[in-house]
DNA sequence: AGGAAGTGGTTTCAAATGAAACTAATTGTG
DNA sequence: CACAATTAGTTTCATTTGAAACCACTTCCT
């Protein structure tokens, strides 16, 4: 009976890291955002949640920070951090809401959209890069595929408050 | 001329968020992780590269940390650090090398394995609730896509020294 | 053998993070 | 109108993180 350097068998099945998908996610997505955010963080000192704010109001000027987060998946405090710093540095400027007080409107600013028209392309060929290992079709599969497991995360996250019931 | 809420053009193309393949698998993964990580640290304490630890030695008893490291996608002081505290919980154990002095290898205790083996379906489980969401020729879809993605973003990051020469 | 260079692993220190508390403005309600 | 309940956003504090410096041991080289 071979007790170790054999997986613990679970339900039937053995946990194999390596085919284990989240796992397999995990490690992609990290390589993916690490690639990215070292080719702008060493050339414009943007950490990711600077670049993801930035991006977003490339996009959609005038938005407020609760709209970034929702737009961002970031939380309010990370944004409210991210959006200090980038005002600090003159590249995104707040404008008080006209009907309502708590609100501050944000857009870049031209020193701000400056850097934004230098990015896109950068991340955009960066994105090129990787899909250049797919064929058309294969990134046309993709596409569905995350927009499916993404709808489906969120579905089960909606569960998630139920603690342990899985088993 | 409309200037703003109409993303910049660059090199000829817009960046839009929701279509930017990059930050579409960052915000899959977070929440993938997330619920999975949210289930194990609540019901025993565990953080994600804990329990990345204890996944990779419940396969492979005896590695020593920069074999872990190798093999978690983690760097050795994160490592070392997960090491140090399931040695306090006495989850895991460190055995000097007899032949390198350097090293320590590294296994589950028993109480370890315990928690593995609760862990373990959990974590399949909850993989496959994810997976639901496809049908099996997609999952066989996906499996081949992450994986040739994973290939070309290690090609890419071993490019990834050289700063700013991508445009 | 003995010192330089390399490796495994831990520590240190500054910066990033997350959760909860907090301020300020708005809305709702009697 | 006044006062509770919400919402936007910031601050605080304890913990985590990442990078570089740091030991201890081994290997390489002469």
């Amino acid at each position: 009976m071979p007790s170790e350097a054999l997986a613990r068998v679970a339900g039937g099945r053995k946990l194999d890291l390596d085919r284990f998908l989240p796992y397999r996610l995990s490690v992609l997505t990290n390589h993916v955002s690490h690639a990215i955010a070292h080719r702008y963080s060493v050339r414009f000192g943007l950490g990711v949640h600077e670049w993801r704010v930035m991006a977003v109001l490339g996009q959609n000027s005038g938005l407020s920070a609760r709209e970034l987060a929702l737009r961002t998946a970031m939380d309010k405090v990370q944004v409210s951090r991210a959006v200090t710093r980038l005002v600090r540095q003159k590249r995104v400027q707040r404008h008080p809401d006209a009907t309502d007080g708590r609100i501050t409107r944000l857009c870049l600013t031209s020193r701000g959209h400056a850097i934004y028209d230098e990015v896109v392309p950068m991340a955009l060929n960066l994105e090129d890069a990787f899909l250049a290992a797919l064929t058309p079709e294969e990134r046309v599969q993709l596409d569905c595929l995350v927009g499916k497991l993404t709808c489906q995360v969120r579905l089960i996250g909606a569960a998630l408050p139920l603690p342990g019931r899985l088993e």
